[in-house]
DNA sequence: GTCTATAACGAGATAGAC
DNA sequence: GTCTATCTCGTTATAGAC
């Protein structure tokens, strides 16, 4: 708000920071359930009373890691998707791709919190949607680009799927297809379930060469909604 | 064992069958993180030490509550299957995919249990790969069935995953062709990718018709593993 | 042999008085 | 903000009923 912020303010950023560094250590080490204030406090050499100035209340303070996971997440897929700029889409959608697996991979536990089983008892507020949003988005304008510069096939859409199509596409993207749109959707849980297997160990002892099989499972999914590899004298400028 | 069970046998498989029970309750209602074994027998109206005959340990009932997840699970797609005989492998697979969806659904708790992010401090013993691979075995077994009578197409594979996905077809189906079964393995994440979504809400204002959804999108999956609808005149007897 | 009950341990959470 | 009394937990040792 203040260009120069007081001492005061600054400190209470600090706290807060703190707060936020050591509750994710106890996730990594109890889980998201066992998240207690009185703990946090505890390990910050602090009364567990104290810390209600900072967080009113557990769930608040579960839902500033929920966001802020979400957050590292989304500016990990952005920066990956920047680096990619005039690459084209199939190769920035690699990019994404991979930047959620390793982001997933570097923080298992955020990870968890975001997209693992829900915290019993817990229901994430609407302050969440933005921050969860990010990735989406930018996978939404991804497919957009392609769209426009006619690199993008139309999927195949049975007709059962049709008015769902349509709702998904006027809620998500109404300029593209509601075939592309539904394919998007699919594919983006389907990079989840690929990304949650090797986070959560299921493909312990299965796969082996988990990067080049992740590589290789995101390709496809980019070709399920309808990328397709720049042709020569494609029309993009 | 003994062919004439005594009473002693009965009722020792009935107290297991209600301490199972009664956990199954507060996984529903606490998570498996906190699952203990004193609440299990408070409820039950015996004391904790009393359980010890029952299960060695908590991680041990945790096991037990993971095989019988596994397994309700496996004989659901297993079922399903069998009611497919003879209508051929798309049929079979979506079948299998829509069984465990509903399984999933039906079931919220006990799928976080197994599909779910990981317990804090528990890691699940080698008891339970057997439960644990019923419904891979079933997607193998139905690929196999198409590659025997000539329904499988042969999916891409780039060069740089070629040795991975000789190490997976000589791991699972020495039988199938590499490319199938790396695409068998990937389809099977991207499956419980999608049941994931649904199951822990992010598809919750996003997707409305979520079962046409799927059938659509276990669909797509049944032909990236190159399963393809029979042809008029297929050679199969 | 098979089970349940009592009691206890060490560790941690929790509520409330001060 | 501090202290204390009272909870919870997993687990074990022991004793006794059937």
């Amino acid at each position: 708000m203040s260009t120069a912020r007081g001492a005061r303010a600054r400190a209470r950023t600090e706290v807060t920071a703190a707060i936020k560094e050591e509750a994710r250590r106890q996730l990594a080490a109890e889980g998201a359930a066992k998240l207690s204030l009185r703990a946090v406090a505890r390990e910050l050499g602090m009364v567990s009373s104290a810390l209600y100035r900072y967080f009113p209340s557990r769930d608040d303070l579960l839902t500033a890691l929920i966001i802020d996971a979400y957050d590292s997440l989304g500016e990990a897929a952005e920066s990956a998707h920047a680096s990619g700029a005039g690459e084209g889409p199939v190769r920035c959608w690699m990019l994404v791709c991979e930047a959620v697996r390793g982001w997933a991979l570097a923080h298992p536990h955020e990870y968890a919190l975001i997209y693992g089983s829900p915290v019993p008892g817990y229901t994430a507020p609407s302050t969440t949607v933005a921050s969860a949003a990010r990735v989406g988005l930018l996978l939404i304008g991804i497919v957009r680009e392609a769209h426009q510069s006619k690199g993008l096939a139309r999927p195949a859409l049975p007709a059962e799927l049709r008015p769902e199509a349509r709702r998904l596409a006027a809620e998500l993207a109404p300029d593209l297809p509601p075939e592309v749109v539904t394919a998007l959707v699919a594919a983006w849980a389907q990079l989840y379930g690929l990304v949650g297997f090797e986070v959560f160990g299921q493909f312990n002892r299965v796969v082996e060469d988990r990067e080049a099989f992740f590589r290789h499972a995101a390709g496809q999914l980019a070709h399920g909604v309808g990328l397709v590899y720049p042709q020569a004298g494609d029309p993009r400028g």
